[in-house]
DNA sequence: CGTTATGATGAAAACGTTAACATCCATAGT
DNA sequence: ACTATGGATGTTAACGTTTTCATCATAACG
């Protein structure tokens, strides 16, 4: 393995010379710095890493870490995370993945091993974790949930729009009687989406209906066991908006199994846009997230905080957008799309 | 930060002794490394990897790349994989994740950088990658795609007898009109899967038509036309093996079109068994190859070869198995499941 | 022409560890 | 009692960088 001292020996100048050519250092003459950059490349020259981290006290890497990567759910993210990050960061960089609950995470994290970290956060169980890298005094940038305390740099798609979008499309399509099955209680993406459901519903002059709010708890099931009780009502809705994509399948089976047909009976919009909803039988109208540009902003954002680490704290909403499949019927030419 | 001389310091010894006894040296008296142990985690000691990997020559790291992580197919494959990897890996190694097509990726291939790589191939495209981490001389293991060179240590899912099981699958169900729609060619798995088609074909005695072979490519739209050319047959077979879920997708999608029924008037099997097979309507019954046991798999061979390089490289296949939902019908008692 | 800036380079120390080699002390063998 | 043996620890150099400080031309200046 070839160091700088055998380019400074091969370029007749010291290995500092060599160092600060290859560093761009404006020390060195732009003749020397080109004629050992030759030298270098001409004998293949790589830096160690290890001295070169040794020294500067950084680690040159990147933890992005994943709450509860044993879920499915969290499947479709990670390639997409991946891209949106790795679009942002220097070649540089490593860029290393754990999933928060893999043994040892919590005792690996120190300012030695990670110069900044990332967390894909999908739950509030994820927040001693996230606290703990704080307190660490690691860079960090949580991902994809939004926040409520400030002091943490955060990105996250906007909520509150995407339930807004989501109403909004069905009025857009002639609905008046909407429907809402509602996220996970506490979480504060419920919350949102729900205000946003509400903000369409209310700008649009339409009056909640209080059958028409059905909790759920982003599961599957509970999409099946919200619908059904939808489904019960004497005045049904004509379209619903189920505050994720796992729901609305949940939904999709129930109105299946009943022989209620999507669209032509009742709409469905989902939330997140999960891969397997342009697979859905009718494919599934849903709320796009983008992660990976979430990801790619998020990057930004650490590594300008890891350069600047005193600066406040920034706080991002990505908006979310509706993406239009065949769940919703369009009252208003009567095509049924 | 602390290091270990100001845990040397602490214990009134040598900092040589101190690295000794936190390495597990069977030099050190068993009573001193208990409490140079309990000295070092009192001071919350946690070594620094660059000076630790500079002398070692080591770099601690093990690279993951993966084929085209642009695409969409390879989406749920990555937590998988990351969780087979991760339950073999050492905490003290650190993962990295890379595409094979990020820009640079060629480059920052060096043994330096990367104690072990492992390749998570999906095309014949992966191979100059794959040739040029071996003339590197980087230890390496190829996961996901059966391999024709044995100089490359390399594990998969037994395609063969996953198309196997899948025929075999029909044929108990008492389908005899059993066509196959076939991955891209050229592709290993393609002719592996059709290989394994035959063999069960020929086990139970059914001659093979010529007409119930048809070429696909892998994907949605060459699911979707090859669909189409078996239902304009004039007599149909009453069920087919897919190659991949991607083009059972577009079978169900062509099947759906024309108003045919699934399973009631044609069956249908994948291969893969992706995360959406599970929400299709009907839900897809598919082969399973569990990424999560190829990986993990993947990585312990990597380990080994890490160790001995000139070890004979191992090439293993791991079965895949049919995991039964609803898109075949049962023709012998005839309930349809 | 002498002094002083200035611009380019070099020498040496430092980063935190491991490992080769040296030292010390106790015990066993004679 | 004296030396070999070996077990436990210490000294020192090395790993490949960056960085601080020193050196040395050369150009600028009066």
């Amino acid at each position: 393995m070839i160091t700088i001292k055998d380019i400074a020996r091969a370029a007749g100048v010291s290995h500092t010379t060599v160092s600060r050519a290859l560093n761009g250092s404006p020390l060195i003459k732009p003749v020397t710095r080109e004629r050992i950059a030759k030298i270098a490349s001409d004998m293949n020259y790589v830096p160690n890493y290890s001295a070169k981290n040794l020294v500067t006290r950084k680690s040159n890497t990147i933890g992005l870490f994943f709450s509860s990567i044993e879920q499915g759910t969290s499947s479709s993210f990670l390639a997409d995370a991946l891209k949106g990050i790795r679009r942002e960061l220097d070649e540089q960089y490593m860029l290393t993945v754990s999933g928060i609950d893999d043994p040892g995470s919590l005792d690996s994290i120190n300012p030695r091993r990670y110069d900044g970290i990332l967390v894909m956060s999908q739950s509030e169980l994820d927040n001693r974790f996230i606290y703990h890298v704080q307190s660490a005094g690691i860079p960090l940038v949580v991902l994809n949930r939004q926040l409520d305390d400030p002091s943490i740099p955060n990105v996250a798609s906007d909520d509150r729009v995407g339930g807004h979008a989501a109403a909004d499309h069905a009025w857009q399509c002639g609905h008046r009687l909407i429907a809402i099955i509602e996220g996970k209680p506490g979480f504060k993406s419920s919350s949102e989406r729900r205000l946003g459901y509400m903000d369409s519903l209310i700008a649009h002059g339409l009056s909640p209906n209080p059958d028409y709010f059905v909790p759920g708890d982003y599961s599957i099931e509970s999409g099946y066991a919200a619908m059904n009780t939808l489904l019960d009502l004497k005045n049904r809705p004509t379209a619903v908006f189920c505050g994720n994509d796992d729901m609305a399948i949940g939904a999709m089976n129930a109105c299946f199994d009943r022989g209620v047909q999507i669209p032509g009976e009742v709409s469905l919009i989902g939330f997140d846009d999960m891969i397997f909803a342009q697979y859905t039988n009718p494919p599934l109208t849903t709320i796009h997230k983008s992660v990976s540009e979430i990801a790619a902003e998020g990057t930004k954002l650490l590594l300008r905080r890891m350069e600047q680490p005193d600066a406040e704290p920034v706080q991002r909403l990505l908006g979310s957008k509706l993406v239009q499949r065949r769940s919703v019927a369009n009252l208003i030419n009567k095509d049924g799309d």
